[in-house]
DNA sequence: AGTAAAAGGTTTTTT
DNA sequence: ACCTTTTACT
């Protein structure tokens, strides 16, 4: 095993005696390392049971965990304990919760859930009423998680990255104090309480037990860790734990959500007599993308040690591809994606990817047309559709009847029920409350409804019963509450049929879980990234193209990528224009983005995009090419003007002159 | 008074 | 596609 290894990563495999922090760049062989380190933890004849791998996602656990237990004799190597922070947040608290004060039964908000809750107390506090401007509720619960997972105080927060909310301060105060009275209520945790409750546990009476539970700590992309996660390291750690944490500054792209390098810098205060060991050597990417890769990061007013080099100094230059607009580009993409399948790269040695979800609306059109069949990462989860979050608010009120926010769901979804019969009813249930009879008090027929809602609510009450019984596997009781859903998708929705089949597969999904408490949990906590709308038929699904987000395209690698909308207000984000800390964050995006590709980079730039993401409209802004791409231009190749097909030239060229013409005018009033 | 339907405006990245 | 606001209906 230790054959593949180059002497740094030997080194960082074999070291024992200090905490280790791993400083590998982009490529550097970073994951092989870490499961080689591991491997040889359990070959010193560790208990697997006792070594804890913590990573950014659980694909990444569950992956590195595998390969393990591929080259470890011991055949309990997938015993390790792995997962991210909040899954593991999560397992312990089940088990610990109650030391803590902590109901073990208590139900796991997601982002959009406690934006909602915080929604409540903002309207119930009678904030953002009567024309008084107040922050969006998006706004306050933004303001909230990230002074809680940066430890910082409100006004501070304010200051640096909500200026204009300033004049809140008090008010927000107010909305924190209900928000955090009623999660502790209704049973809840968010993703941040997770976090917090973990690190209590390591402070309070079971800290000792914690530390007792592992000899050896490996935890992953150590740069896009917060204040909070590093002090549950610290708490997690006795004298004697063997501690080994994995990063890249230069991949720091999680700053949005408190994530800070800080961590990796200050690695050796917290765990005096740290050694540190760099990887500098890529085995993933020719030496013409590295060096394009450099020489983005060489415009950092940051300093970074490394500068990744490769013995594959063979290889074509990177392409920079100007088009006319959206369309263009995704025309050439679609074709450049095909023509590189006939040169032998297949579709899932190829990814395209992008700085927003909706990047790729344009370009999803582009391939379903042409039948080439792609998975999307990242963007809008197919969880978080309004359809599927009611079907889940059916769930979480049979799993924690206290769960307040679920019951305002489900009850508004009644025909004729509005905020004045919620009202009522939330008293006459108990719901306001947060008291576990509402849900029998609700079987049982309590609460007036409106006539309208006769029938819904008779059959919402045995559907109820009939799931509360227990027996019935958490698969069957989202087929029995599809019933009720079939009754009330029609009034809100305007394609009832096809929501209802995604319920169909939420119960396909379900039925890989016995528990419905479980099968909530690790919806919350491990969504499905994977929004596959899957163009062509079914029988081509096994080779498709990767189309993500640059976010969730963090540790893959791919033969050929496609970087699209490379356009200064893309990538940058024209909502991080403002600071130096948000565009660093960019550029280091632009970075990741880059070293993903193996053989191939092209990065594309359309000249116009639309001003409207939901291209209602069709006015455009000419864009200019990404300020991080402009000065480095001369190291990609530039082909002359992209392929133009014959349905294309029939009158687009003068479309688009017409648009800026009228651009260029309009431009003078607007 | 209270609800439903229609219109208008907005949307970075994610555990 | 969704949230908010406005308007129309009962």
């Amino acid at each position: 095993m230790f054959d593949e290894l180059n002497p740094q990563q030997q080194a960082a495999v074999a070291h024992t005696g200090t905490p280790l922090l791993i400083v590998a760049g982009a490529g550097t062989g970073k994951t092989r390392t870490l499961v080689a380190r591991v491997a040889r933890i359990l070959d010193d004849g560790a208990d697997p049971n006792r070594v804890l791998l913590l990573t950014f996602t659980r694909r990444a656990a569950a992956e590195m965990i595998g390969r393990v237990a591929a080259v470890a004799p011991d055949r309990r190597a997938g015993q390790v304990w792995g997962g991210t922070f909040h899954a593991m947040a999560n397992r312990l608290l089940r088990t610990f919760g109650r030391s803590a004060g902590l109901s073990t039964g208590f139900t796991v908000l997601d982002n959009s859930d406690s934006t909602d809750l915080m929604g409540m107390v903002r309207t119930a506090n009678g904030f953002g009423e009567s024309g008084r401007r107040f922050p969006r509720k998006e706004t306050v619960a933004g303001i909230y998680s990230r002074m809680v997972s940066s430890q910082a105080r409100l006004g501070d927060v304010l200051d640096t990255d909500y200026p204009w909310c300033t004049d809140h301060a008090d008010d927000l105060r107010s909305i924190f104090t209900e928000y955090t009275r009623r999660k502790r209520a209704n049973k809840v945790l968010d993703y941040d309480d997770l976090l917090l409750f973990w690190r209590g546990l390591t402070a309070g009476p079971v800290g000792d037990e914690l530390r007792r539970m592992f000899d050896h700590i490996l935890i992953d992309e150590y740069q896009d860790t917060n204040p909070v996660q590093a002090n549950i390291v610290r708490g997690m750690c006795r004298p004697d734990t063997d501690l080994c944490a994995v990063g890249d500054d230069a991949q720091a792209i999680y700053g949005f959500r408190a994530a800070t390098v800080e961590n990796m810098w200050s690695f050796a205060d917290h765990f005096p007599g740290a050694t540190t060991i760099t990887l500098d050597q890529n085995y993933r990417s020719t030496m013409p993308i590295l060096a394009v890769a450099n020489a983005v990061l060489g415009q950092s007013g940051d300093h970074y040690e490394k500068v990744l080099w490769s013995t594959r100094s063979d290889g074509v230059k990177p392409t920079l591809v100007t088009h006319n607009d959206e369309g263009d580009q995704s025309r050439y993409v679609a074709t450049a994606v095909l023509d590189a399948r006939e040169r032998g790269i297949d579709l899932h040695d190829q990814a395209v990817l992008f700085r927003a979800g909706h990047h790729s609306d344009g370009l999803e059109l582009e391939l379903t047309r042409r039948d080439i069949p792609y998975h999307k990462y990242g963007g809008l989860k197919y969880l978080e559709a309004a359809h599927v979050k009611d079907l889940l608010a059916l769930l979480r009120i049979l799993d924690n009847p206290a769960d307040q926010l679920a019951w305002y769901r489900v009850l508004s979804m009644l025909e004729g029920v509005g905020p004045a019969t919620l009202r009522r009813l939330g008293d006459e249930l108990g719901i306001d409350r947060q008291v576990d009879e509402s849900l029998s008090l609700f079987i049982d027929g309590v609460g007036a409804m409106p006539p309208a809602a006769n029938r819904q609510s008779r059959e919402l009450r045995t559907a109820f019963s009939h799931c509360a019984d227990g027996g019935i596997s958490p698969s069957e009781q989202v087929d029995r509450l599809k019933g009720f859903c079939s009754m009330v998708f029609p009034a809100h929705y305007h394609n009832p049929a096809a929501r209802l089949a995604d319920i169909d597969q939420l119960a396909a999904t379900a039925a890989n879980y016995s528990s419905r408490g479980r099968f909530l949990t690790e919806l919350t906590l491990d969504p499905p990234s994977k929004t596959g709308e899957r163009a062509g038929p079914p029988h081509l699904d096994d080779d498709w193209l990767t189309l993500s987000t640059i976010h969730s395209a963090k540790g893959l690698e791919w033969r050929t990528v496609h970087l699209i909308h490379a356009a200064d207000g893309n990538i940058p984000s024209e909502m991080s224009l403002g600071d130096d800390i948000g565009l660093g964050e960019e550029l280091r995006l632009v970075y990741v983005a880059m070293t993903r590709a193996k053989d191939e980079l092209t990065v594309n730039f359309p000249l116009r995009f639309h001003v409207n993401r939901r291209a209602l409209d069709d006015r455009h802004v000419f864009a200019q090419l990404s300020r991080f791409v402009e000065p480095i231009r001369g190291l990609f190749h530039e082909p002359a003007a992209g392929p133009v097909t014959d349905d294309e030239i029939g009158g687009l060229a003068d479309v688009g002159l017409a648009d800026e013409v009228d651009t260029t005018l309009s431009s003078l009033w607007d």
